[in-house]
Formats: structure tokens, sequence, C-alpha cells
DNA sequence: AAACCGGGGCC
DNA sequence: GGCCCAGGTTT
């Protein structure tokens, strides 16, 4: 039995999620919005992502006020919410959607720009254009592979899982309200077909779910094994100057933290660092010491990294030649760097005061 | 196809 | 400690 879009769209009606990029029940979203948001939320919780939207729209409240802005402010404002990439494309995709004069309304047009794949291309056509096409994220991903009981593993039964997907939105009733449908299935998906303990006797589509008939609802999607997450150590260094500013430097455009500010620091190995070996990379001469230890979880590999702490009258002035050093206030809004290194210089702190 | 790329909340 | 999150890009 096929499951009814009505019932779903009935469920919807009663059950949204009230959301800041959201438009009103019966109104439409404004691109610019919805693009901001689908880019943060991105492998990221949607709590995590609303101050951020918020503060997005505060500091650019138009598609082209984010594409005048100078990429640090943009990176700044990015700062602690991951995946440094999506800020670096969305700010280039900015320029080019104001450039254009605003955003494209088809598929083809929305995968051209940066940052914007297959699932982002079709949320923003549904969500803000009504096309009908079914944004296939993390959320219908288990929707489809239970109301399917589909029960090869991810991510090799993505492509046959994507092609169900797209025969949810077939009824006149789905297609009528591409928008909101596409929507239903995301809070489906995060309010009642959960990826433990469902609550299927709420689920609007109970009756036609291969899965929960099966009783293997709760199992599903199934997922291959992952590899271990291997350890890597490094050591960071919190320079501080008579005047209490903070020695930073920025990061290389590309890889991990990618155009981000960090404390100078050693390179991340696969072995511990002895002391003497680290402060070869000490951005000064001084009286470094040991000031606590911070580890940090990144996607493929976990990091311990030992804080060294020392104070000079003042920096280096060899610092702009030798690293491209920058130089911050110490009570400088932290929150223009990465979480790893809020982390680090608030575990060294106290050993500065001395 | 596999690897790379953050961070936080929950169990 | 593992899993999950409104994934995209690069190799």
């Amino acid at each position: 039995m096929l499951p009814s879009s009505a019932a779903l769209l009935r469920w919807y009606d009663r059950h949204r999620r009230t959301l800041p990029w959201r438009a009103l029940p019966g109104r439409t979203a404004d691109p610019y919005h919805v693009w901001l948001s689908e880019i943060m939320l991105q492998q990221t919780t949607v709590a995590a992502v609303i101050p951020y939207y918020r503060r997005f729209l505060d500091l650019f409240p138009t598609v082209e006020d984010l594409a005048r802005a100078e990429p640090d402010t943009v990176m700044a404002a990015w700062a602690g919410l991951g995946y440094y990439a999506r800020a670096r494309n969305l700010h280039a995709c900015s320029r080019a959607v104001a450039a254009a004069g605003g955003f494209p309304r088809d598929m083809a047009g929305l995968l051209a720009l940066p940052g914007v794949g297959a699932y982002t291309a079709a949320a923003i056509a549904a969500i803000a254009f009504g096309q009908p096409v079914v944004p296939v994220d993390g959320n219908v991903e288990r929707v489809t592979s239970r109301l399917f009981a589909l029960a090869d593993p991810l991510p090799g039964s993505r492509k046959t899982i994507a092609r169900h997907a797209a025969t949810l939105n077939a009824s006149a009733a789905a297609r009528a309200r591409a928008s909101d449908f596409a929507q239903a299935l995301f809070d489906l998906g995060a309010g009642l077909c959960t990826p433990r303990q469902p609550a299927c006797a709420l689920c609007p589509w109970r009756d036609s779910c291969a899965g929960l008939r099966q009783g293997i609802a709760a199992s599903l999607p199934a997922k291959a094994p992952r590899a271990a997450r291997p350890v890597r150590h490094g050591v960071h260094f919190l320079l501080t100057d008579a005047s209490g500013h903070v020695l930073l430097r920025r990061r290389p455009e590309k890889g991990l933290l990618g155009g981000m500010l960090e404390l100078p620091g050693t390179d991340w190995r696969d072995t511990p660092w002895t002391g003497s070996e680290a402060l070869a990379f000490a951005p000064a001469d001084a009286d470094w010491r040991a000031a606590g230890r911070v580890s940090h979880v990144f996607t493929h590999f976990t990091l311990h990294v030992d804080i060294y702490a020392a104070r000079v009258g003042h920096f280096p002035n060899t610092m702009a030649r030798t690293g491209g050093m920058a130089v911050a206030h110490a009570d400088l809004d932290m929150s223009a760097l990465p979480s790893l290194m809020r982390k680090c210089v608030a575990a060294g702190w106290p050993a500065t005061e001395a």
C-alpha cells in the first residue's frame, strides 16, 4: 500500500516545527533564507544552527550584503560551526548570486553554485520555488529505508534509497504543496521516524510502512561498519605580551580548519611530542611553561594538544616574515576562533596571569 | 568509491 | 566511546 501524501500533509499541518528560516503557513520562503539555512544545516543539527543563522541575518540581511562582506568577516562569523569550506563556498556563492541578480530556480542552475550539491539544490528548488523534487537528506534516507524495508547498508544503498524517495511525491497532493511536502518529510524524520525508538504508533504512514510491518524499522537504515578513529598529537603555544595581546596566525586556506586563526604550534602527528622537540616550533624564546592539555575529536581522528604558555614584553618583530603571524587582542572575541582553538586558549589562559 | 572535512548533543 | 546531524568536494 502506497503512503498517502495527504495523510503526511495533514500531520504536517498539525505538527510542523516553527524554525527561523521557515515561512509562515501559506507564505513563500525567501530563497536567501532557505539557501543560508540549508548550507548551515549540512551535517549540523538544527539547535546548533539557529544562533548562527540569526547572527548571519543580522550581519548580512540580504545576499547582496553577504556578497559585499570581506572574507575574514564571513569566516569569523562562521567560526565554531565547523566544516569551514562551507563558509568559503557560501561567500563565493553569494557573489555569484548577487552578480546574477538572484538565485536560479531550476535544479541545473542551483547545482552549478559552489557548495550546493544534489541535496541542497533539491531542498532550495522544493522549499523556495515549489518544484516537485524530493531532497534526500539523512532524515529522508531513514524514512525511505524504513517505509520500503530497504535493508542494504549505507553508504552502498544510497542510490537505491534515493530512487525510492523520488517516488514519494508522485501524487497530485504532494506536487501541489512541494515545499510543505519536503519539509514534512524532514519533520517526520526529526520528530517521529527518529534514529532510535521511532514513534511508529503516531506515524501518519504506519499502515504503509514495510519496515514496521516486518519489525525492523528501528534497525534501519543499516550502516556499514566504520574504521577506527586514530589519535594524533600536537603542541600549541599561547604567547601574550605586556598589553594582553595573544599571538595568532592564520591556517592555510585548504585543509583542516582552512583559513581559520590558530595559536602557533607544531604539526599534528601520530606520536606524542617531547617538550624539547616541540620548543623548536615556539614562536619566540621565552620562559615556556606547560599550561594544560586539550582533546578534540575531528571527523577522522582524535587530537591531543599540549599547551605551553609564556609572556613577553612585546612580540618579536620577525613574526610577519616567519609565518604570516597575526596579532589580536586577548579579550578578543574568541568567537573568531574555531572551537579547538577556543579550548586551547581557555586551557592555557590561567598560566598567563602570573 | 573512498577520503577528507567540525562540532556538539545524546545514549 | 559510538552515533547522529536538512552533505559537498576532492582524489
